[in-house]
DNA sequence: CAAACAGTTTAGCCTTGGCTAACAATGTTG
DNA sequence: CAACATTGTTAGCCAAGGCTAAACTGTTTG
């Protein structure tokens, strides 16, 4: 085994700053961080098509290009990959839908955002600030932190 | 081009629920998420390298394997990519160190980290999940929130 | 209605970050 | 000090997510 020196302070709850966490403890961080970033761009994507879908009408592969600056060749691979996934339905050539998984996945994420997104204007961060920040915080925030972020939101509105 | 439907609000900086942002800052916010994965896994590998030198005395392959959840093989692939990008000096077999880049980088995740996590912890996130949230996230705060956040905690513990 | 243009797909390449299996070096201990 | 256990490295595999170039489809328009 590794990880045998110093065994003080194995299980106190204490900041990260002061001593390393359990190893168990430790690794699970890091699983749980990996493990989100293979659903987080399938998410992006699905949460992007379900706002294209509802602000549009209709889900081009163009505009999913434009809007995630990434070339259409990666975004028609895509597709497939959430063709496979049963997320999305799509005719060659034609606007893509969602499938009821696909709307399911793409209400959560888009609630996961704007919990995100206002829980930090409400902390005072700037416009455009916060919207990259939620880009990128929303895949990794839990149901417990984001059900607090929510309660302060609306604490804030009400002063 | 594309997107050419409805030119409703194309600049006002409305809740993202209620219309899409304009083409050029959504494909900023996606190339910013990007481009933070680049970095991600190389700072996590240089701050826990730093942690291990700090609380242990040495950073073995094994222990970072360990506390990561991935193979020997992954992390010593790994060491090879922090060598050529002059983050760490290794001599094969023997412990690892950071090379002056890699200190401030490790010192600057740590911060970010510990920020994150104290931020959380003020917010009244439990403990375990906080640490993992805060590991999840705090590749994707800006230094404008970083700051917010920090202010946040501090005012906290005065009460 | 044919040509030109916009949009989509396919093929083929690259890098990253995982893995296992086999081998090599180091360290411990009977 | 030889054998065994632990640790580290290498080789070779895979999937994901990018890219460019080329081929194909669909739509618009002269």
């Amino acid at each position: 085994m590794t990880d045998s020196k110093p065994n003080a302070s194995l299980t106190a709850p204490s900041i990260h700053g002061d001593a390393l966490p359990p190893v168990e403890q430790h690794a699970q961080q890091y699983a749980t961080v990996r493990n989100a970033h293979e659903t987080e761009l399938i998410e992006d994507y699905v949460e992007l098509i379900g706002d294209l879908l509802t602000h549009r009408g209709e889900a081009r592969a163009a505009d999913i290009a434009n809007r995630m600056a990434v070339s259409q060749a990666t975004v028609s691979k895509m597709i497939r990959r959430l063709n496979e996934l049963e997320l999305v339905t799509s005719k060659p050539y034609r606007s893509l839908f969602l499938t009821e998984a696909g709307q399911k996945m793409a209400e959560t994420s888009r609630a996961r955002h704007d919990i995100v997104l206002h829980f930090l204007r409400a902390l005072g961060v700037k416009d455009a600030t916060a919207r990259i920040d939620a880009e990128g915080m929303e895949h990794h925030v839990s149901d417990e932190t984001l059900d607090i972020m929510q309660r302060f939101t609306e604490q804030q509105q009400k002063s």
